[in-house]
RNA sequence: CGGGCUGUAGCGCAGCUUGGUUAGCGCGCCACGUUCGGGACGUGGAGGUCGGCGGUUCAAAUCCGCCCAGCCCGACCA
């Protein structure tokens, strides 16, 4: 029997094949007000490994997880000039509570510097305050004009840090570190994606930041993809929310700042970064279920075996499904479990037991290889190591393979329709960057040659422009 | 907001130009049977304010007017 196709093919129309994953993998749904989402159990089953992994660096970092209010009052936003104007067309506004047109409108957040720093203005007094940081995992809310799940959502789930310390100096290796330690190693090692860290442009930078540092990795479709920020904001709300503390010396100071997140948006990465023609591929540390035992047929006492075997394996530590539906076709099985991306299959049935075997399947390059049982525990863990290795050395090769360094911004331009350009700061020139953005082309970041991190003291004549189309 | 387009069953669509039995197809769903080692098949069945309102007409999914909603491209964006 032929192989049925089960997803729009990726070649012909990307954006179609991401609807087809996201619905067929069960992982989202559209919601019904204009840009919000739904996120099915499997889907947030995924991002609740996400969220613990995160959330553990981000306490090793020393920040604690703390929770602010969902509403703001509409006067805090406006306090930083920058931040209202780049926020202010998005915002979600309330105007009417328990019947009544309220005095002050509510905002629901968009982020949450500003109602933090008003509680960091009450917390911090003295230089032993500091630093102050803390962590919340919240939904927040922006009216995208173009939604897209995961990706692009109204409302979305993230995680937002915010601290503050006494010198900019410190804010900023901070920052660098949670967006190095935290963020990066995250993308790389647990959900298999590979990026490229780098410095915001001014007109690429968070409403209110002076500086803005980025991950940012290339889809499958060439087009880059921002995974996670992280912003010194300087003293900028500082001053106006008058968050002071007396150093050392008695003097009266205004703190420095950091801000950070990460969203749901990691899971749209992760379907657009490693999906394939037959639905999703899960890097296996990340995967909820990490191998499935299926029962081909239950005769001659194999659905006992298929059981044995999925405890066994259990047993070793893994995160294991036993699919013993023989009353499904086992085509329409197999098909499930790999637009779930599940990294290993295991197949059981009289056949294989009678030759003392089991089928392992790869889900990341389809190799299908009869193992005996006896070495089964074993094999299964050395594929799991090799899909999550293959899986980021795939995804970084089509990177390169994507990336094109080029001399002129009429060239970054050109090599940007297809994938990633590394154009000199020097070529960029002050225009440069406004006439990509007008060939629907931005600069995702600014990095040395090296790809490294620009220091402070650092010529920008010196530094690179990563240009692409962006999600 | 500018430029294109679409609204017909849960999803995807045909029918509209040229008005005319009971509005149709694929997938999905339900029942029964045969199957079931890579998304099986047969038979039967459930499911519709044809986006809304108004008009023309003996007769409107189809023609006309107004309204509403959504999609794609652009500005925005974790």
């Amino acid at each position: 029997m032929a192989r049925p196709s089960v997803l729009a093919s990726q070649a012909d129309d990307f954006p179609q094949w991401y609807q087809d994953v996201l619905a067929k993998s069960e992982l989202a749904d559209n919601g019904p007000v204009r840009g919000t989402m739904v996120i099915r159990p499997y889907g947030y089953a995924i991002w609740e490994r996400i969220q613990a992994e995160l959330d553990a660096r981000i306490k090793a970092a020393g920040v604690p997880n703390a929770y602010f209010p969902l509403f703001i009052p509409e006067s805090y936003l406006r306090k930083e000039a920058a931040h209202v104007e780049g926020f202010s067309p998005e915002l979600a506004v309330v105007t009417h509570g328990g019947g009544k047109r309220l005095e002050e409108p509510v905002v629901v957040r968009p982020t949450s510097e500003t109602i933090i720093n008003a509680y960091f203005s009450k917390w911090i007094q003295s230089y032993r305050d500091l630093p102050m940081l803390v962590n919340q995992w919240a939904n927040v809310v922006r009216w995208e004009l173009r939604p897209r799940l995961f990706l692009r959502t109204t409302e979305f789930l993230w995680q937002e840090g915010h601290t503050a310390h006494a010198t900019e100096a410190e804010a900023r290796r901070f920052a660098l570190d949670i967006l190095e330690q935290v963020y990066e190693e995250v993308m790389v090692e647990l959900l298999a994606i590979p990026v490229l860290t780098g410095r915001k442009t001014e007109r690429e930078r968070f409403s209110g930041a002076t500086t803005t540092w980025t991950c940012e990795a290339m889809m499958r479709d060439g087009k880059a993809l921002q995974m996670g920020t992280s912003h010194e904001l300087g003293q900028n709300f500082a001053r106006v929310f008058d968050t002071t503390f007396l150093d050392e010396h008695g003097d009266l100071q205004h703190v420095w700042q950091t801000s950070w997140g990460a969203s749901t948006r990691l899971m749209g990465a992760l379907v657009m970064a490693h999906g394939d023609d037959a639905g999703l591929r899960l890097p296996p540390r990340l995967a909820p279920v990490q191998v499935v035992v299926v029962l081909v047929r239950a005769e001659e006492g194999a659905g006992d075996r298929a059981a044995a075997l999925a405890a066994e394996l259990r047993g070793a530590g893994l995160r294991v499904e036993l699919d013993d539906r023989t009353e499904t076709s086992f085509g329409r099985r197999v098909v499930d479990w790999e637009l779930k991306g599940v990294p290993v299959r295991v197949e059981v049935g009289p056949r294989e037991l009678a030759g003392g075997q089991a089928v392992l399947v790869r889900r990341d390059d389809g190799t299908k290889t009869p193992v005996p049982l006896a070495e089964l525990e074993g094999r299964v863990g050395a594929a799991l190591d090799a899909a999550q290795g293959a899986l980021l050395a795939e995804a970084r090769a089509r990177r390169e393979a994507g990336t094109t360094e080029v001399g002129s911004v009429a060239e970054a331009e050109e090599a940007s329709r297809s994938g990633f350009a590394v154009l000199p700061m020097a070529a960029l020139g002050p225009e440069g960057e406004a006439d990509l953005n007008l060939s629907g082309v931005s600069v995702r970041l600014v990095a040395r040659p090296d790809g490294s991190l620009p220091e402070p003291g650092d010529d920008d004549a010196e530094l690179v422009a990563v240009t692409a189309r962006a999600y």
